[in-house]
DNA sequence: GTCTATATCATGATAGAC
DNA sequence: GTCTATCATGATATAGAC
């Protein structure tokens, strides 16, 4: 188990966010126990439960710690879009722009430990009966409301049903590649560079920019 | 823990299967005691090691029962599909829906705990250093290469790399739909019907297919 | 094949000295 | 705030009777 150890200059509980996060970003969620946490953040066994009562409150910090960030900057992005374009509807892949890049971005925030968070991240969303929900409730939902409203103004010809299926399929392929990126350099043998954070943003982005605008044929089930 | 107690007509490894499979979706794979299980499915706790050897074989066994079958059917929708059409080149939209509708249709398979696994399918692709990578290289892999192919033939405008990008994307539209489908009934506020799994597969596949067909323009990185 | 009983171990949490 | 020492719990796995 290579494990780099941390600096120990951060307070106590900055570390142990620290090493939570790399732990449960290697290991998985529950893989990962306090023992190792506090171990790899030279800290003390009982330091988790002093600083942050629980294991289960710990985790929900390590990821509050880097969402909270992220989403008041999808927001900040989306008002200046529409800002900046007066009355002016912005582009669907404008919208969604606004949504992807600032995840993505953390990817590039290297002193902060982003490319593990990434992982982490798309990860989260696939627990079932977290003790995540609540934070996700909070922190996410606002902003998805806030998006689909957005794409409900460029894409007037979706029915409510239909957008919330697209947003779902949209969020889909960004959570998977958020966790899942890293193995495309295998799959693809090399052939796909995903060291370019923007230009993951861009491929993504187009992907599901083209899915949202797609037809819609109500009618004629599959034949297979 | 509500669990309805299984028929006991089956034989011991098919009712640990059971059991295993329902606790896994409904409770996370490293939740799923070995006690529960072998109460659930009547059984000894010491038959799980009898019959699988440990824990993870018999994890890697619940996703082989159900995994196996879907492969083989996919491949043979796609044989099917290019027999039917000669010389001629399919659409990327009938080639996607081989892909698809065999795994979505386990949602109907009641009699066989399709939605658990369902559920649970789409878990599996997010932990990382699994021991189920094995399983997946030697089931999904060559499949996934004998699509790739296919759909390399349809569009050949794409180039090698954005083509790997847009399977990737559009397996975690998949994966997702597949985890996380019953939220969107809740987050659409019961405006999505989640109930009918052909009507998904449509939904699905034209996403997918519209950003498969989508333009890439290699240029210009985005402005946010 | 199935069971009981148990070995062995790792976990999260906490009490209490400093 | 930090430490040591320890507790109670629950995990997988196995030995051995039937």
């Amino acid at each position: 188990m290579r494990q780099r150890i941390l600096a120990r200059s951060a307070d106590t509980q900055t570390r142990i966010l620290d090493a939570a996060e790399q732990l449960l970003a290697d290991f998985g969620i529950e893989a990962a126990s306090m023992r190792q946490v506090t171990t790899l953040a030279k800290a003390n066994l009982a330091a988790v439960n002093y600083h942050f009562g629980s294991k289960e409150e710990l985790i929900v910090q390590v990821y509050a710690r880097r969402l909270r960030p992220v989403n008041a900057e999808r927001l900040r992005l989306l008002d200046e879009l529409e800002q900046r374009q007066g009355g002016q509807p912005p582009t669907a892949t404008d919208i969604l722009t606004c949504y992807v890049a600032p995840v993505i971005r953390l990817v590039h925030d290297q002193a902060n430990g982003g490319e593990r968070f990434m992982r982490l991240l798309g990860r989260a969303l696939y627990e079932p009966g977290s003790y995540l929900t609540p934070l996700f409730k909070e922190e996410l939902e606002p902003v998805l409301a806030r998006f689909t409203q957005a794409l409900r103004r460029v894409l007037p010809e979706l029915s409510d049903e239909e957008l919330f299926w697209r947003v779902h399929f949209a969020g889909g392929a960004m959570a998977y590649t958020l966790a899942q990126t890293h193995r495309l350099e295998l799959v693809s043998k090399g052939a796909c560079d995903v060291s370019d954070p923007d230009a993951i943003t861009k491929r993504l982005v187009e992907f599901i920019a083209a899915g949202m605008r797609g037809e819609h044929k109500p009618v004629a089930p599959p034949q297979v």
